[in-house]
DNA sequence: AAGAGCATGTAACGAGTTACATGATTGG
DNA sequence: CCAATCATGTAACTCGTTACATGCTCTT
């Protein structure tokens, strides 16, 4: 499964909707870091349908608008997908997919699900934070101008999403 | 062209290296996001040897160390990399690549190349950064709450990289 | 001499890109 | 009724992942 594909889900979770649906939401919207070619998305579609994550229903006529719809299996797999704890490695490695997964928790709980998410988040961005404060104190002198600027960025971008974090926390406790 | 292969070229720049080397380099630095898997390292540096842009030398007896050095063919498209304009939609899509970009312009001149990469790279984030707002004032009361909280780390990161540009800026006015 | 780690290579697979194709619907 | 656009599909290609294979070097 990749990202795409739980992008897919979390987007039918708020009910049936075509492939050309989906197109128009991911190119219209800050989603569209993502792609919305036809040549990614109705063959991941494909791939949802195989492993039961999802039913195309097929229109009568020629070539209409097909709509896709969440089975009971797409629920649970998405449902797995936003419970999945908080890596150090997702935080280096897959940092959009973790605010993907946070940006589609709403329904699913704010009080439970959302707030250990926050927590993780903190927790492994002030991990790896701590790790590259580190790796600069060390090797920050050898590092040419535009690179040492370049790792400041990086250190400014972790810094960011612990503060948001926190900040996220607090919102939730206006409840 | 993928990043790898641009990444590859630059850290080729600063002398021959084997691919092993090339590897440890990736792996225990910041640029741990790219793969430094045998199986992405080495058919990438295959590919930059038959565009012409590297050149391998092989050692004498069995499986040793094989250093890989720049071509001066290599040389001109790393520089073509690094002098492409910042447009919006490397902001959106691409952000890694363009700071992997800034990161190793330091030999290639401070002040023309990285004072019109900074400028461009602050007016395309402040671009896009001002229709993120725009889309959020219309549609952001339909977003359910995790949804625009993620929204906001959104915004703030892109505010922290024109705020990072700005600074940078002043930073090489210190010369 | 044996085994751990060094250094490179490769095959199968998955997924996205680009570009094109195809049929339906709608507006002028 | 013709063109534009809606809506889906697909083929060729590229690249990265995973997992395994191969041979060398160095230590003990």
């Amino acid at each position: 499964m990749t990202s795409l594909g739980y992008l897919l889900l979390a987007l039918l979770a708020q009910g049936p909707q075509s492939g050309y649906d989906l197109r128009k939401l991911i190119g219209d919207s800050p989603l569209r870091a993502y792609s919305n070619s036809p040549g990614a998305i109705y063959p991941a579609l494909r791939r949802l349908e195989s492993r039961g994550f999802v039913q195309l229903t097929k229109p009568e006529g020629g070539r209409r608008r097909q709509p896709v719809a969440l089975t009971e299996n797409g629920k649970e797999s998405l449902w797995h997908w936003l419970h999945k704890p908080v890596t150090e490695e997702d935080v280096i490695s897959n940092g959009e997919e973790l605010l993907l997964r946070f940006a589609f928790m709403s329904p699913f709980g704010l009080q439970d699900l959302a707030r250990t998410f926050l927590t993780q988040y903190e927790a492994a961005n002030a991990a790896y934070l701590e790790k590259l404060r580190q790796h600069y104190q060390e090797h920050g002198a050898d590092i040419p101008l535009t690179g040492r600027l370049a790792f400041e960025l990086g250190l400014e971008q972790y810094d960011t999403r612990i503060r948001w974090a926190r900040h996220c926390l607090g919102e939730l406790d206006k409840d």
